[in-house]
RNA sequence: GCUGUUAUAGCUCAGUGGUAGAGCACUUCCUUGGUAAGGAAGAGGUCCCGAGUUCAAGUCUCGGUAACAGCUCCA
């Protein structure tokens, strides 16, 4: 008995005189009209081709054009058919691999580099290939036949592929036209079903990502069930194009680079380093009054020393900038990748009873890292940044509530931000199949895990889990987010360190008098300032909020008679702390206004009348739409208040 | 680091081996009580850097630098 479940929950029952028939056959026999909008059934929640045939005691559901299922099948289809373009306009072409993925799919051949004219050309290929809608064909076939058809086509990349198949795996084997690749499946049976698609770019790889292996070329592409979705989604990559913060950072002057400076070395300009510190005032302020740490300044450099101590020199010499050359200079420096051993020698040069425990020192931090020529990325990833970092130095017993507040910190800042909701936390464990790259002991291991996991419960924080992502001497918790682009980054890490304070022998004496190992955080409540700030345009758009704004109010005099007024108005917002404009040039109001507008300032002052008693102004905001009129006195004091409230650090007013 | 694309005014970009261009922005003057562009004039160039080919290079070739995309990497 082979049940289905058709897209309308009807539910069919096929008897034994079906066995041995495919899905189509066994659709054709309910309502041939069926196979226009199903594209694949699912079993077991695995979606299989409806070419094949299902064996008795089958349960399938079938999974029509609605389904998120059926955009895979389609984007996997439309692969294939443009690698029968390829093939047809660039036959020298050999096939390597071409799924679909999460927005679109791509196809890996080894040939020479597309190019836009290329790119256009298999699209109209494509074209004529969908209408003349070809029958898509599978075959299940032994894995020497398989060899025998990939040889005869000379697809040496399919062979290794079909090596890699395990024994117990099927081999099927796809073709329209003239076109033959190996291929799980499933596909559509009718390519017509592809109303919208589009090649996005072209790129190179390497064969399975080796750099060692031969160059591939690449074509992305995306592919919709209709015209209207397709267009939709080229609309919102246009629209992801103009909230990058790499485009819009450097049209609103918040940062800019300069070949003659260097790569992954951005200049933050007047307004970006306003806002950078803005947080930094922010976070220093909250660390050192609200949750009890102290501040460190170290140096940003140190003798070859030091890095041999903590292994850097051994392990990451290529990640950091050298200072002269070890064969000839007496001294050899190198810039800090990282602050630990820095504060562990803060805290080293005292002596510490269990009494001072905890210390925890934060320090706003400058780094250097020498990332690869090709990795640097705007302000998201670059060869000089500034983080808070921090080092908590507790007793063992002090470990899990010192741990617990790094997370609700990181949490408040995330919140405090805005973007709590936009970001993944993520548990990153070891590999128990992998021990040698872990110290310490199974059990701990475990044990600590279990330790964080709870935590996160009790912070109320949802969180996801990854094996191997822990450093070597503890698990930890990754703060990540992702780009416009979907591309993720780690924003703020929490680390648990047992074990490492035995390489800097930092001790402390406990009750007995005794030398006790303390147990270390490595931490950070903001992970990097310049990628915030990156992560923080994309968010708001370039919006700020209004504590974050490098220019919180404009003044727009609605003629240069009010300039005298505007430049009270404005002082009376400075005495507050409020970062205010006047725009005193002789322009008509109109493109005053447009222009503060453009340059996204919350709030703009249409300054006009002026009276003894009732001052009157017209206050807009971005944000909120307009305001209307009213009394000058009324906007100072409500902006003030807002900064009072949404900012956090409090502006102390002098008279 | 690899592969590809790109580099012309502050920005966005035209420019077919033969006189360096446009729009916006900028400066000055006029205008200015109204919600996305008031008017006029002006200034602004190492055509990324370096070499080569050519009578002649912004344009062609090679090398370098930087930006972008993808890959790889990311303590």
């Amino acid at each position: 008995m082979i049940k289905i479940v058709f897209p309308d929950s009807a539910v069919h029952e096929f008897g034994a005189e079906y066995d041995g028939k495919s899905y189509i056959e066994l659709l054709s026999s309910v309502d041939p009209k069926i196979l226009n909008s199903v594209v694949a059934a699912k079993v077991n929640d695995v979606v299989v081709d409806l070419r094949d045939v299902p064996s008795c005691n089958t349960e399938a559901l079938l999974v029509s054009i609605e389904d998120k299922e059926a955009l895979h099948v389609l984007r996997h289809t439309a692969t294939h058919i443009m690698a029968e373009a390829v093939k047809h306009l660039f036959p020298e072409a050999k096939l390597t691999i071409g799924p679909a993925t999460e927005t679109g799919f791509f196809y890996d051949f080894e040939c020479a580099p597309f190019t836009k004219e290329n790119l256009e050309a298999v699209e109209k290929e494509m074209k004529k290939i969908i209408k003349s809608n070809p029958r898509i064909e599978r075959k299940v076939v032994s894995r020497e036949e398989a060899i025998e058809m990939m040889k005869a086509k000379g697809e040496t990349y399919k062979l290794e592929l079909i090596d890699a198949i395990p024994d117990e795996d099927r081999i099927t084997i796809y073709s329209q036209d003239d076109f033959v690749d190996l291929c799980m499946g499933p596909h559509l049976l009718n390519t017509r079903l592809i109303k919208g698609f589009k090649l996005l770019s072209s790129s190179t790889t390497y064969w399975r990502g080796d750099k060692n292996n031969p160059t591939l070329s690449r074509i992305y592409g995306t592919a919709f069930f209709t015209k209207e979705d397709c267009e939709a989604y080229l609309a919102h990559l246009e629209h992801i194009k103009n909230i990058d913060h790499n485009k819009i950072g450097r049209e609103m002057e918040l940062f800019t680079t300069v070949d003659v400076i260097g790569q992954g070395l951005p200049l933050l300009m007047p307004k970006g380093a306003k806002i950078v510190q803005t947080l930094q005032r922010w976070i220093e302020d909250l660390e050192d009054n609200e949750w009890g740490y102290i501040r460190t300044k170290t140096p940003l450099m140190a003798k070859s020393d030091l890095y041999k101590i903590s292994g850097h020199w051994d392990h990451y010499k290529e990640g950091m900038f050298v200072l002269g050359d070890e064969e000839t200079d007496k001294e050899v420096f190198a810039l800090r990748p990282m602050t630990c051993p820095f504060q562990y020698y803060v805290y080293k040069s005292t002596h510490h009873s269990y009494r001072d425990l905890p210390l925890r020192y934060s320090e706003t931090s400058t780094l250097f890292r020498n990332e690869d020529s090709g990795e640097m990325h705007g302000l998201t990833r670059v060869r000089q940044f500034t983080i808070s970092e921090g080092h908590l130095i507790v007793r063992p017993d002090q470990m899990i509530e010192e741990f617990k507040n790094c997370l609700a910190l990181a949490k408040h800042v995330m919140e405090t931000l805005g973007l709590q909701n936009d970001v993944t936390y993520v548990l990153a464990k070891w590999d128990p199949e992998n021990r040698a790259k872990y110290i310490g002991e199974a059990e701990v291991w475990e044990e600590t895990q279990q330790h964080i996991r709870q935590m996160l419960t009790e912070l109320e924080i949802p969180f996801v889990e990854e094996v191997g992502g822990a450093a070597f001497y503890g698990p930890k918790v990754d703060i990540n987010a992702k780009n416009v682009y979907g591309k993720e980054d780690t924003m703020i890490t929490v680390q648990w360190d047992a074990l490492l304070a035995a390489q800097f022998d930092m001790y402390y004496i406990d009750q007995n008098g005794e030398k006790v190992r303390p147990y270390i955080i490595h931490r950070t409540s903001m992970g990097c300032y310049e990628r915030t700030l990156a992560w923080l345009i994309e968010k708001y758009e370039g919006k700020f909020p209004t504590w974050l704004a490098p220019e919180q109010v404009r003044i727009l005099p609605i003629s240069e008679k009010y300039g005298d007024y505007a430049n009270e108005v404005a002082a009376e917002l400075k005495r507050n702390g409020v970062l205010v404009h006047v725009d005193n040039r002789s322009e008509k109001i109109g493109y005053k206004i447009r222009e503060a507008r453009n340059n996204r300032v919350p709030y703009m002052l249409v300054l006009g009348q002026q009276e003894e008693e009732n001052r009157t102004v017209a206050v807009r905001s971005r944000f909120a739409g307009d305001e209307g009129v009213k009394p000058i006195s009324e906007f100072v004091s409500a902006i003030c208040e807002e900064i009072r409230t949404k900012t956090i650090r409090k502006v102390e007013v002098t008279e």
